[in-house]
DNA sequence: ACAAAAATAT
DNA sequence: GATATTTTTG
């Protein structure tokens, strides 16, 4: 506690990711259409299926990323590649293993930060990040880990002081943590209540303004999914530090998100009056990335009048 | 081939 | 919902 507990949020608070931050999230959530359509499956990923013959190679190659001309139909286009997915159905689809970046997994924390320990349930988390595509399964996994993350260093800080990590700085702390394993981890700021269950006033802090559950258009996200073949466009959100889904740099993309459009209407948030509800940054960010008028988002969609 | 991360199963 | 196990990915 003390003038770290005063100083620690500040700086947390200014470690929130900002519009741009935000945006690259996007790229987890690839519309599925347009994924289908481009047929996007990396031999080398072998699904989530035992074995599974490698299917003859189409003699028609896939078009470039580059070319502008790939989310013309993946706009609103219900049918896929016809010729491509013969075999494949677009309804059958599975689901493409997600990938946590540094800013989801920011918005993780950040979520189980404002819900406290006891609520930090994986429903709940999930609804409260909002983010479309991630299920319940996913938060959970993820809780799981970054639980023994937190266990972990619980035993490596022996009660010291709260300072786990530097924020923006990661693992600033050569002694304490490991990159190499925890490397998701140390990249988003651990709030100290996290470590210490017993200590102070039990649950929460965040200040923020308890805001109802609003979703912006999945409309916008589905648009911004689509700059994935737009490097050009996405460069100006790149970051040489988040390999999202670049796996290879001849390789595509396969970063394919399912097409999940869910609302979640928060019912779930009634056990705890008086604390923390939703906050209010993380439908700030998307909205105001797109809704930004002075910097041109990624309005690639002819969505009436863009 | 190993390790880490995520998904799936219990 | 939490934990363990399996599978996939880096």
């Amino acid at each position: 506690m003390r003038e770290e507990d005063s100083n620690w949020f500040s700086r947390w608070e200014e470690e929130l990711p900002s519009p741009e931050e935000l945006m690259p999230l996007s790229q987890s959530l690839i519309t599925p259409n347009l994924a289908l359509a481009f047929d996007i499956r990396n031999p080398n990923h072998a699904q989530q299926q035992q074995q599974q013959p490698p299917p003859p190679p189409p003699s028609s190659a896939l078009q470039p990323p580059s070319q502008p001309s790939l989310f013309e139909f993946a706009a609103d286009s219900g049918d896929l590649g016809s010729g491509a997915a013969g075999d494949e159905p677009a309804r059958t689809l599975k689901r493409p293993r997600l990938v946590w970046t540094p800013q989801l997994h920011k918005r993780f924390v950040d979520a189980v930060a404002h819900l406290g320990i006891k609520n930090a349930v994986p429903k709940t988390i999930m609804q409260l990040m909002s983010v479309d595509g991630l299920t319940r399964e996913n938060v959970a996994s993820h809780l799981q880990k970054y639980r023994l993350y937190l266990k972990r260093m619980q035993g490596l800080s022996g009660g010291s002081g709260g300072g786990a990590n530097g924020g923006s700085g990661g693992a600033g702390l050569g002694a304490s943590t490991d990159p190499a394993t925890d490397h998701l981890f140390a990249s988003s700021p651990v709030p100290p209540h996290f470590l210490h269950p017993g200590r102070a006033n039990s649950e929460h802090f965040l200040p923020f303004v308890p805001v109802p559950a609003l979703q912006h258009n999945q409309q916008q996200q589905q648009m911004l999914a689509a700059a994935v073949g737009h490097p050009h466009l996405l460069s100006q959100y790149h970051r040489p530090q988040m390999g999202l889904y670049g796996s290879s740099p001849d390789s595509h993309f396969e970063h394919p998100f399912l097409g999940r459009q869910t609302q979640q209407p928060m019912h779930r948030m009634g056990g705890t009056p008086g604390h923390n509800q939703a906050p209010s940054s993380y439908v700030e960010d998307l909205e105001s990335a797109n809704g930004n008028g002075g910097r041109k988002v990624l309005t690639l969609f002819p969505s009436g009048d863009d």
